[in-house]
RNA sequence: GGUUCCGUCGCCUAGUGGCUGGGCAGAGCUCUGCAAAAGCUCCUACGGCGGUUCGAAUCCGCCCGGAACCUCCA
C-alpha cells in the first residue's frame, strides 16, 4: 500500500516514494545524546521513528534500513563524565586523568541503559541496520569539515571552525524546514559565547577547540593542527553520508530539531558533498505531563526508569503513545496509562478469543484494510485503533468460521507487527499453586452447603495468595491478579 | 518581544461545513448467596463573544487559557 507522510519540506502531506525506485528504503533517526537514562520524552521520539519503520515495512512492504546515532560527544557528556561529576556511577568504572577515556566509559553506560529501554518499549534491535557512534566517525566529520571549508564556507578562528552562513546564503537556500527571520534572528540572538570569535552571531561551529581538562582529538586543516572536537551538528552529516548516502529517504526527529540542528546539517552536506541530505524530514511533536511542559523543576520529569520502578508496564506505555497521533502535543498522564492498559487487553482478549477452537460459527469478517489505510495515511495510529475497536465491539467471536478466525488471527498478527503491544498465541495456561487450587475446592464445597461465611473467607485468603477467583455457570476460574 | 500550534462529553484522544468517532471512567439490566468476571444497553461534547452560511466543533475576527520554537533540548 501507497504511505502518505507529512513532509516538513513542503508542508505538506505527500505520496512516499524511495529514492532507489526500488523497495529499499533509508532511514535515519536522531538518536539520543546518552548523558542520562531517558526521559518518556525521548521515548516519544524512538516509539516515533519504530512506528515509522514499522509502516513502512508492514503496510508499505518496504525494506528499510533503519540508523540512529548515538552522541557520545557534547557539552552535556562533557560535562558529567568530567572528574568531580556527581552523575558518575560505579558500574562506569574507575575515572583517569585521560578526559577521552571517562566520557567513552560514562557515555558507553548510558547507551547500554538507553538501548535497554528502547528494547522494554519494544523496538527491536534487530530493525537496526547500524546504531553509530558519533566518537567512532570523527575523521569522516573532519573530512566534511574539510570539504565546505575548501568550498568557501567554513573559517577557522581562534582554534575553532565555524560555518559561514552569510557565505552559504549569498548561493543557497536557509530555512526549508523552519521559517527564520535571518535578520530578526541575528539581531535577537543573545551573545553568550564570548570566546568565540564569529564573523557574524549567526554562524554556527563546526569544530570546537579544545579546552583543558575535556576530550579531544587531533585535527589538520589548512597546515594547521586544531585540536579539538566535533560540533553538535556535523555528526548527523558525517555519519548519514557515509552510512546510507545522501540523498537518503527519511530524516526524522522532534520539532525542536528542525532548527537550528536539522536546517544546519541541511547546509553542511550541501554545502561539503554538494548533496542534499534527504527526501523526506518527519517531525514529531513533543508531551506534556498532566498538561505542563515536563520539567525537572515542576517535579513532573519522569523517566522510564522511573515508570518501571512504579510498577507501570512498558507495553501500556507504548500503547498510550500509540494512541496519540505523532505530530500532536500528547498530555501524558497516569491515569491515561491506566486507561491505556485497559484498552489494550481489551484487544488481547478478542486475541485471545480468536484461538478458540471449541466453537465456530459461519460469519466472515475482516478488519484489515480499514486498519492498514489509517497507518498508511501519515501514520493515523488513532484512527487505526478506533476500526479495532469498532471491529470488536461488533464481532461476536463464537460466531465466526474457522476460516475467518484463522484469517484475523493473520490480520492481528500483522497489525502487531507494527503496534507491538500484544500476544498473537492462545491464552498461556497459568500454573495455580496446588494449595491455592485447594482451598478453591474447599470454597466450592463451602458455598454449595450455603456456608457462605466460610466460603467468603477462602475466597479472602486466595486473594491473599494473589490470586482472582471468579465464578462461572457451572464452576469457578482461577487467575493471577495483575499487580 | 518575534514566529507557530492547540483548547472536543468527568478524563484521554479522532474529526473531512450537514449523517450520535473511539478508549477509559460512570449508570442500568442479565447472571449471582454476595462480589468479581462476562454479556447487553445507556452516557449527543466541542473555551468565550461576534461574524460568514440554509446549515459551523470545522471557515473568519476579537478575547481568554495552555504549549512550542526563537538559546542546549526529544
Amino acid at each position: 500500500m501507497r504511505i502518505r507522510l507529512y513532509n516538513t519540506l513542503t508542508k505538506s502531506v505527500e505520496d512516499f516514494v524511495p529514492v532507489s525506485g526500488t523497495s529499499s528504503v533509508k532511514m535515519y533517526t536522531c538518536g539520543p545524546t546518552v548523558y542520562n537514562y531517558a526521559h518518556i520524552g525521548n521515548i516519544r521520539s524512538f516509539l516515533f521513528a519504530d512506528l515509522l519503520q514499522r509502516v513502512l515495512r508492514t503496510v508499505g512492504n518496504y525494506d528499510v534500513q533503519w540508523v540512529m546515532n548515538i552522541t557520545d560527544i557534547d557539552d552535556k557528556t562533557i560535562r558529567d563524565s568530567a572528574i568531580g561529576s556527581e552523575i558518575w556511577k560505579k558500574e562506569m568504572g574507575e575515572q583517569t586523568d585521560n578526559p577521552n577515556e571517562n566520557i567513552a566509559k560514562f557515555t558507553r553506560f548510558f547507551e547500554k541503559e538507553f538501548i535497554n529501554d528502547i528494547t522494554n518499549t519494544g523496538i527491536e534491535q534487530s530493525h537496526f541496520y547500524n546504531i553509530p557512534r558519533a566518537t567512532e566517525y570523527i575523521s569522516e566529520m573532519q573530512d566534511l569539515i574539510r570539504r565546505i571549508c575548501e568550498n568557501g564556507f567554513g573559517y577557522v578562528s581562534e582554534g575553532s571552525v565555524y560555518f559561514s552562513l552569510s557565505a552559504w546564503l549569498r548561493q543557497s537556500e536557509y530555512g526549508r524546514l523552519f521559517a527564520v527571520d535571518i535578520e530578526h534572528f541575528r539581531a535577537g540572538v543573545r551573545i553568550d559565547a564570548d570566546e568565540y570569535d564569529r564573523e557574524s552571531v549567526s554562524d554556527f561551529v563546526l569544530w570546537k577547540a579544545r579546552k583543558e581538562g575535556e576530550p579531544y582529538w587531533d585535527f589538520q586543516i589548512s597546515d594547521e593542527n586544531v585540536t579539538g572536537r566535533p560540533g553538535w551538528h556535523i555528526e548527523c552529516s558525517a555519519m548519514g553520508h557515509k552510512i546510507l548516502g545522501l540523498p537518503f529517504d527519511i530524516h526524522t526527529g522532534g520539532v525542536d530539531l528542525r532548527f537550528p540542528h536539522h536546517e544546519d546539517e541541511i547546509a553542511q552536506s550541501k554545502a561539503g558533498y554538494g548533496l542534499e541530505t534527504a527526501n523526506f524530514w518527519c517531525h514529531h511533536e513533543f508531551l506534556e505531563v498532566e498538561g505542563k511542559k515536563m520539567s525537572k523543576s515542576l517535579g513532573n520529569f519522569f523517566t522510564l526508569h522511573d515508570l518501571m520502578e512504579k510498577g507501570y508496564d512498558p507495553m501500556d506505555i507504548r500503547f498510550l503513545m500509540l494512541s496519540v497521533h505523532y505530530a500532536s502535543v500528547m498530555n501524558f498522564t497516569f491515569s491515561g496509562i491506566e486507561s491505556a492498559q485497559k484498552a489494550r487487553k481489551r484487544i488481547q482478549d478478542f486475541i485471545y478469543y480468536l484461538f478458540d477452537t471449541t466453537q465456530f460459527g459461519t460469519e466472515n469478517a475482516s478488519i484489515k484494510h480499514e486498519v492498514f489505510e489509517a497507518l498508511a495515511d501519515n501514520l493515523h495510529t488513532p484512527k487505526a485503533l478506533e476500526h479495532i475497536f469498532s471491529f470488536i465491539n461488533q464481532t461476536d467471536t463464537k460466531q465466526l468460521s474457522q476460516e475467518s478466525k484463522e484469517s484475523l488471527i493473520e490480520e492481528f498478527r500483522q497489525f502487531n507487527n507494527i503496534f507491538n503491544v500484544w500476544e498473537i498465541a492462545p491464552k498461556a495456561e497459568e500454573i495455580i499453586p496446588q494449595e491455592v487450587i485447594d482451598l478453591a475446592e474447599q470454597r466450592i464445597d463451602a458455598k454449595k452447603n450455603k456456608n457462605f461465611a466460610e466460603s467468603d473467607r477462602l475466597r479472602n485468603e486466595i486473594v491473599q495468595k494473589g490470586y482472582l477467583i471468579k465464578d462461572t455457570k457451572d464452576g469457578y476460574t482461577l487467575e493471577l491478579s495483575e499487580r
